[in-house]
DNA sequence: TTTTAACCTATCATTTTTATAGGGTAAATG
DNA sequence: CATTTACCCTATAAAAATGATAGGTTAAAA
């Protein structure tokens, strides 16, 4: 299950992407729009910056903006940004790989077979798919 | 994530259609030998033979073995069974829809989108796997 | 009738997720 | 240069989901 925090970030970044101008957007306004806790978004938006997915500007006229035209984000990175690994269990994971307490021989083991398939069909999907695939 | 739960069910799926004999197998006899709690194992397996996958007998040489062959048993059913729904949002499920609070027009939203792409590469793996292709 | 092993319900502990609180800091404005 | 604005940051708490355990019940075999 997608975790609320990658759900409304995603949302946000659409939000964004979707705005004639890459000028700076507040919170509340993305907030508002999107039907999303302003305080939750805070956080979200700021492991995006964190990230470097996003900029931000202080003070009056204030916001965040993004820092990649739509075209250069990447549904892989975003997700593993806010919701961790792709795979299934992380004895598939590329990025966060992790052995299993259970599993003596994982190259054995059943899951883990059928876990690298669902794990690589789903990359096909999130590589092949930009923030600008999303738009409009 | 795929929780324990599925992921013993599974286990426990590839052990009885890797043995010879269709004949019924005790829980501690799988829970040791795919080092899963005896207790946990035993409320996947009722979930499983409740839902049909398995049979069970009671008393001295009593167990659980598989009603289906090992081909008739589909990924898309177990996981269903153990894990719920297969997509990640509940608004692009097909066997557990539900509507999402904070989207007013789902085919506006940018995630559903991208969530109905997910959910159909992950799906057509799961189809075309049976407990079959796990075996050996 | 004794033993065995599945059946069933309830409960608890842990972890993760979701959300909130409240003050700190930088930038623009007049 | 004071005030307002809006992001920055840490801590914490409420809620939900997950993982695991306890303990007695029932059916079947020996």
């Amino acid at each position: 299950m997608l975790s609320k925090k990658t759900k409304y970030g995603l949302k946000a970044l659409t939000f964004l992407a979707n705005r004639k101008e890459n000028c700076p957007v507040q919170i509340s306004e993305i907030a508002k729009s999107e039907n999303i806790s302003h305080k939750f978004l805070e956080s979200i938006l700021l492991t995006l910056r964190k990230s470097g997915f996003l900029g931000s500007k202080k003070g009056k006229g204030g916001g965040y903006y993004l820092l990649k035209t739509p075209e250069e984000i990447f549904m892989t990175d975003v997700i593993r940004c806010l919701e961790g690994p792709i795979a299934m269990v992380p004895c598939v994971s590329l990025n966060f790989y992790e052995k299993c307490d259970d599993c003596p021989d994982e190259n054995a083991c059943s899951v883990h077979k059928l876990m690298i398939q669902v794990r690589d069909s789903t990359l096909q999907v999130l590589r092949n798919t930009t923030l600008a695939n999303l738009t409009q």
